[in-house]
DNA sequence: ATGGTCGCCATGCGA
């Protein structure tokens, strides 16, 4: 059974992408951000003609996040419970498998700009605001992962070039304690499971041919909790589409349970 | 040194 998580940069401009890769990638379940568009104006119906459920908390111009199921899915939940927030940056629901219900937190972190902004402190807040969700959540939920673009790289080795990087936004050490506050309530990094190829990264920049120089980030992640973890049988990211005309600035990362 | 690219109800802003 597969998860993916994919920060599109504009639903509307990338569905024939989100097609395509779909039809490559037949995924279980495939959860979007940045689709930058109204709830209204989600294409349900092609997405439906290509197999899957489709589930929303979209705004309009910024943000906006979505779950794609081949199953139905149920008890959704849109941004988080505990912090007031117009923008729409979570959609969590439940999904069947073999192994039981699994609780999918979709996520897209905010940016935070520039350490020390008031982006920044927004970004931190909203990350401890997340983190009381998850606990919350996994109450009832143990089977549970939280996946999208974190806005954070973890490590030194997910970032191109870590001293160009060093205590900059998305690899400052507040913003990593706050990646680590998740991975302390008993997720893992399924990505890390693994072996995996160095330098490899998830969202390049548009500019300065950032993708042909490989000057990337690993910044969007599947996170998964104590239970899930002795199915993972794979994470892997696929930087096929990066090379699309008109792509987004993020890879696909695809988490496989088995 | 500065800005370099996308996408957004459009023009500066967020990423």
């Amino acid at each position: 059974m597969k998860f993916a998580t994919w920060n599109i940069n504009s639903l509307r401009v990338r569905l024939p992408q989100v097609l395509e890769w779909l039809a490559d990638n037949p995924v279980d379940v495939l959860c979007l951000q940045e689709l930058k568009l109204i709830d209204e104006r989600v294409p349900v119906d092609a997405l439906r003609d290509a197999g899957y459920h489709t589930v929303s908390a979209g705004q309009p111009t910024y943000n906006g996040v979505a779950i794609l199921s081949r199953e139905p899915v149920h008890d959704v939940v849109r941004n988080l419970p505990t912090y007031d927030d117009p923008q729409q940056r979570v959609i969590t629901a439940t999904v069947p498998s073999a192994w039981g219900d699994i609780r999918v937190i979709n996520t897209y972190c905010p940016n935070g700009q520039e350490v020390g902004s008031d982006k920044y402190r927004y970004k931190l807040e909203w990350f401890a605001a997340l983190r009381e969700f998850v606990a919350e959540q996994l109450k009832t939920w143990p089977r549970l992962m939280v996946l999208g673009d974190f806005n954070v790289a973890p490590e030194d080795r997910d970032i191109h070039d870590p001293e160009k990087w060093r205590e900059k936004i998305l690899a400052s050490t507040p913003e990593r304690e706050a990646l680590q506050a998740l991975f302390d309530l008993g997720l893992h990094d399924s990505f890390r499971l693994f072996e995996q190829p160095e330098r490899s990264f998830s969202w390049w920049d548009y500019r300065q041919l950032a993708f042909r120089r490989n000057a990337g980030l690993r910044i969007d992640h599947v996170l998964i909790s104590d239970a899930l973890k002795p199915h993972c049988v794979g994470c892997i990211i696929d930087k096929e589409p990066r090379r699309n005309e008109q792509p987004s600035d993020h890879a696909p990362v695809i988490m496989e349970l088995g």
